[in-house]
DNA sequence: GGGTCGTATTAGGCTCGTCTAAAGTATAAA
DNA sequence: TTTATACTTTAGACGAGCCTAATACGACCC
C-alpha cells in the first residue's frame, strides 16, 4: 500500500535523522533525494497523513515508531541484498550499493527470508552498516567515533564506512581501508588531513602501507577502539 | 528510458503473439495485464510513436524487431531469475514466477550477467521456457506439440509447462509432471480428458503413477517425441 | 444493403509524483 | 527594532497511467 517513493522518503528521513539528529529539515531531504523541496513538502504532508512522521511547519520532520518501522523494513532489505551480492555473486564491495538500491522496494517476504538464511542471518552489511533484525527492532546506538575524532599514536578498527559516496568507497577499497582493518593514526594535519598505518586486515601492496585521508573522508569512517578484541565478526570484506 | 508499464505491455505482446499467431487484440492485451481496453489503447498508441509496435487501427498489433528486443531482455531477466531462485535460493519450481515477476525490470546488466554465470548459461528455465541468449537474437520455433495432440500408446517427453497459472503449476508439481518428464498417454476420453503414465523423471509417489489431466491442462503443456534421445538437458527440475 | 452486436477508440477525468514561480516565516545582523 | 537572507510553504501546472461513459467501426446475418 505504501508507495516506492513514500519508502524512499521514510529511509531517507531515517538516514538523515541518524546522520545529524532530530528534526531533519526539508532541504536535507531535498537534497539526499535528488528533488525539489516543494516535492518534499508535499510529500511529507501525505506521509503526516498516514502517521509515519510528525510534523512542525517551517521547522522540520521527524518519524513516528510506525515510519522507522518502514524505514527499517527497506534497509533490512537493502543491506542484506548488499550482503547478499556480495557473498554470492562475487560483487565488490563497492559495488553493492546502487543495485541493492534498485532491488530493495521490489523483493517479497519470502525472497528476504531466503537470503538471510542463505547468509546465516548476518548482523552486519559489506559496509559494516548494522543489518535490523527480522522483527525490525530499532537500532541502539553503538559505541563508534568518527576516525577524525582520534590523535596521533591511538590505535583503531574500522567498524562501518560510509556507502553514500562511490568514489569515496573505491578509494578506500584501493586504500585497503575496510570494515575490521585495524588502524594507526601516524598524523594529523591542518584542516584535518588523517594520516594512518594499515595493519593486518587484507594485505596492502606495501607501497599502500600509509595512507593520508581528507577530513571529509576520515570524518565518515567509523571506528571502535583497537585495544579491544571485540572486533567485529569478519563480515564481508571480499571482492575487489 | 522505457518505463516498467511499456516493457511489461511489449512482454505481453510478444508472449500473446507466440501462443495465440500475429495481430494481437487489445481485448487480449487488456486482459492479460488487468487493464481496461481503452487504457491499452492509449498505452499502444505510444509504443507505436516510439516506434515499438505496428498497428493497424481496429485490427491489432504486433512487435517491430526493435519492440521483440526489448520484449526478449525483459523475457531474459525474468526466466534467468526463475532459475536462479530455484537452484541457489531454493524456491520450489512453481514458486518462481511472481518473484521473477516482481524483479525482472529492476535488475542491472551486471546482474544479469553474473547470474548467467552463477547459472552457467542456461538455455531454460525451471519452466522448460527457453532463456533468450544475451544477444537477444530472436527465438526460433521449437519441434514441440501439446500434449493434447497425442493418442492413446504415444510415448512422449514433456518439454515445457505453462507458468501462467498458479494452481495449475503445483497440481503438476504434485503429479510429478516436470520439464524432462517422461510420459505415456493411456487413455483419451471424451472431452479431451487425457490420462498419461509417468514414467522416469522425478520419483512420483506410487498411486501416482497414472494422472487424469484436463484437456486445458494437457493443452498447456509442451511435448517432444519421446523415441529420440535429444531430451532437453536436465534443467531445473527440483524443488517441492 | 441494412441491422445488429461485439470490439475498439475517443472524450474527459482522476491520482501520483514531480516541477516552477510566488509568497510566507524565522532568524541573525544592523 | 527593523531589515536582510535563507529556508519553507502555497499555488498552479504537467506527464504518466489508469478509469468510465459515449461513440465509432466492422463483420456477420438476413
Amino acid at each position: 500500500m505504501l508507495s516506492d517513493v513514500m519508502e524512499d522518503y521514510l529511509k531517507a528521513i531515517y538516514t538523515l535523522q541518524t546522520e545529524d539528529g532530530d528534526p531533519v529539515a526539508t532541504s536535507a531531504i531535498a537534497e539526499y533525494l535528488d528533488v525539489t523541496p516543494p516535492t518534499v513538502t508535499s510529500m511529507v504532508e501525505k506521509l503526516e497523513e498516514r502517521e509515519l512522521v510528525e510534523r512542525e511547519k517551517y521547522k522540520g520532520v521527524e518519524l513516528t515508531p510506525e515510519g522507522e518501522t518502514v524505514a527499517l523494513e527497506v534497509l533490512r532489505h537493502h543491506r542484506l541484498l548488499e550482503a547478499y551480492l556480495n557473498e554470492h555473486l562475487d560483487y565488490a564491495w563497492s559495488e553493492v550499493h546502487d543495485e541493492a538500491d534498485r532491488l530493495e522496494h521490489h523483493i517479497s517476504e519470502e525472497f528476504e527470508r531466503r537470503v538471510a538464511e542463505a547468509l546465516g542471518d548476518p548482523e552486519v552489511d559489506p559496509h559494516g552498516d548494522p543489518i535490523p533484525n527480522a522483527d525490525l527492532a530499532p537500532i541502539e546506538d553503538d559505541d563508534t567515533t568518527p576516525l577524525s575524532d582520534h590523535g596521533e599514536g591511538e590505535t583503531v578498527v574500522v567498524a562501518r564506512v560510509s556507502d553514500r559516496d562511490d568514489e569515496e568507497l573505491r578509494y578506500l577499497s584501493e586504500a585497503g581501508v575496510a570494515p575490521g582493518t585495524r588502524l594507526e593514526v601516524v598524523d594529523v594535519a591542518p584542516f584535518g588531513m588523517v594520516t594512518v598505518r594499515i595493519r593486518g586486515g587484507e594485505a596492502a601492496p606495501d607501497d599502500r602501507r600509509e595512507q593520508s585521508l581528507p577530513e571529509s573522508v576520515a570524518a565518515s569512517i567509523r571506528v571502535r577502539s583497537g585495544d579491544s578484541e571485540t572486533a567485529t565478526p569478519e563480515s564481508g570484506v571480499g571482492g575487489a
